[in-house]
DNA sequence: CCCGACAGACTAACCAGTCGGTATGTGTAA
DNA sequence: TTACACATACCGACTGGTTAGTCTGTCGGG
């Protein structure tokens, strides 16, 4: 009764899952056209048929890169703007939060802003509509330190939020884990001038 | 002796102009690996050897489309940068303007962004090296201001140009021309932000 | 004995770059 | 002024290599 796999040969983990850690590397060093499915199946020591019998084509894999990335994002920030806490300190939170997770999950970071037109037609706009969700959750946290007068209202809460999230977007580019800066003061740098830009 | 080609049929473009200018449309469009170079000659009117007479390469084009843009912002902010202002003006005008640049040439910026990693190597080597002169000549406005005590120096001038330069990247996510904003009040806007940002 | 979990050879399509060929304009020498 | 040589500007069929996805088959456990 072994409806998921439990095991495999190699190491402990399931197939799909060695599949999707193959790809998400791949993906993220080469780019998604660039990586063939047989090297992916190679790097997870399984062949095609493994692959094809988990998942219905390679775009099917770079899916599952977005929504493991768009969920992930999604609950903390719903767990960050839902606590008890004056609105600044939700939004630094969040704000702060992202970069953290961003830099953590780099090679994700940078297939998702990447390769979204590698997706079909259909899962892309499935994807966008996930992402406007977090974007309006974000801005909303803006628009309601606007309306408290805690922020300036000089900037369209919108633009403020692109704002933030093309930071967020460049991570992948130019971040590196030997870097001088450790994740958690790069987030808490582009989280201060979030706030600083802010302040009325 | 017709050194540079004149003219051709169709309009009165030189053939390798209207080569670079499908090829960019068509590489913004579907991106790089998915444009075939059937399709840029077709698109352009001519046939491969008209191409190949050209441009050494499919990837030759994409350095070309980096190039151009290259020059164009170095020269800008080189422009801006120079000016006999203060430097609170001086920054607020050149972070405008690589946004309005920025936007004329949206498909630019999006293949810029999302095709450094179809770049050979060394061609992308080369283009590292000129991002980096531009990003250095922007940093040095900002430690001129944080120098003289009118930008805070609360965050790297490093961070705050990857912080700013972010939203640019980002726009060809989001911006749309039939979209509510000029080019130049979102431009006013993003450049308002970093001001507002380095307040001390 | 049956089904899920794979294996791996095979196919049909595609694509970057090549190469021999053609046309057109220009400089030069008779 | 004509004739020839030659370079530039292009044409388009062809090649060699690659690739996503398919399909038939094997194997081990329940």
């Amino acid at each position: 009764m072994a409806a998921v796999p439990r095991t495999t040969d190699k190491d402990g983990t399931p197939v799909p899952q060695r599949l999707l850690a193959a790809a998400t590397r791949l993906f993220a060093e080469q780019g998604y056209d660039r990586t063939s499915v047989q090297e992916i199946v190679e790097a997870a020591g399984v062949t095609k048929g493994a692959l094809y019998h988990y998942f219905g084509s390679k775009d099917d894999l770079l899916h599952e890169v977005y929504a493991r990335m768009l969920r992930v994002q999604q609950e903390r920030l719903d767990a960050l703007a839902d606590a008890d806490e004056p609105v600044e300190k939700r939004l630094r939170a969040a704000a702060a939060d992202v970069v953290v997770t961003t830099i953590e999950h780099l090679d994700d970071a940078m297939i998702f802003f990447r390769s979204m037109h590698h997706l079909s037609p259909e899962k892309n706009k499935q994807v966008r509509a996930e992402r406007r969700r977090y974007h309006e959750r974000f801005r909303a946290l803006i628009e309601e330190g606007q309306q408290a007068g805690v922020f300036a209202t000089a900037t369209p809460a919108d633009l403020v939020v692109d704002y933030h999230f093309g930071s967020v977007h460049h991570l992948s580019t130019w971040y590196r884990p030997d870097g001088p800066l450790t994740p958690q003061e790069v987030a808490d740098h582009l989280a201060d001038l979030l706030l600083r830009a802010l302040r009325p």
